[in-house]
DNA sequence: AATATATTGATATAATATACCAATATTGGC
DNA sequence: GCCAATATTGGTATATTATATCAATATATT
């Protein structure tokens, strides 16, 4: 199984997480022949300010505070960037939040899913064929195709069930 | 396990699934002292009209329609009615939809998922303890404490894999 | 019947997301 | 390098989903 609890739940030098992330994204889609542009950089950079989950205004509010100018980056611009980091699988949308997180495993074939504390909102995305191969097996018992999953789990991070305030 | 999956993806008399659901509702409301108002059990038959889920708007639309009078029903009735529903388990919210679908065996405990078919929208639910009992241990590994789960498959039904038009 | 509580009506507005067209930047063929 | 084609971004408007608020009405409780 792979998963990034031990990071999003844990304390840890969260530079780390979001340089690898932004040095995965340019191979990734350097081997894509996608463009990496400023602003897609940027958006992903911002998403992966924190392991909790960011909504798309709140990625508009802090890019435009961090330009300094008075030019405030639009909605549709986020948007537009959000699409492209899907499309890449870079991030992942969370359908339960309206968010979007970054993913810490681009590349992977997806069958993921997500931990999402109830208290702090760190989520923590995890990656498994058994959880794939239960669901196929119970949908195709009724003869359905599995195509894609959404699987969005809520509860207590390990932090927050000791009352440990994040 | 318990779906509802033949009656969603195949033909059936469905003025049936309708009776039963608001014979169910207002047991169940009688059972637990709530109110099943005019409105309540109207926005119920509304979204039980089909198998597929149904956006608070066109909740709004449809019973505007069927008053034949001038008076439109507004959004926060509606929304105010599926909140009802929701807590008392008459329905579900499709997340990744952002629609509402009513709910099959109300009552059980809540370890469902949802089959959502892509082509004709019309949606199952299934209800079983080893998906539940997967995620669960799934989740522990990593020390989280499952509270609630969103699981929605998307892919074909039977009969649009045949290319069946709905 | 009188009061308290719950429900609905009505308006306004918040929060999330997309459509559209013009302007600019980048790529690929020559 | 230059030009045309394509992709990206800027900017405005608007669609879609959801909630806040307060008044009016209906129901339940005593």
């Amino acid at each position: 199984m792979l998963t990034n609890s031990r990071l999003a739940y844990h304390s840890h030098d969260h530079k780390r997480c979001i340089n690898a992330a932004l040095q995965r994204a340019k191979v990734l889609c350097d081997d894509n022949h996608a463009r990496f542009t400023p602003i897609r950089e940027a958006v992903l950079k911002t998403i992966w300010a924190s392991h909790q989950p960011l909504g798309a205004y709140d990625i508009v509010d802090k890019m435009s505070l961090n330009t300094h100018t008075g030019k405030r980056i639009k909605a549709p611009t986020v948007y537009r960037a959000i699409e492209f980091l899907l499309e890449q699988g870079l991030v992942h949308r969370i359908a339960s939040l309206n968010a979007y997180i970054g993913c810490p495993f681009p590349g992977n074939n997806h069958n993921d899913y997500f931990l999402i504390c109830r208290i702090c909102g760190s989520t923590a995305e995890c990656s498994t064929e058994s959880l794939k191969t239960i669901i196929t097996q119970i949908a195709e018992r009724t003869g359905f195709k599995v195509e894609s999953q959404v699987v969005e789990i809520s509860g207590l991070c390990p932090k927050c069930q000791q009352g440990v305030q994040p």
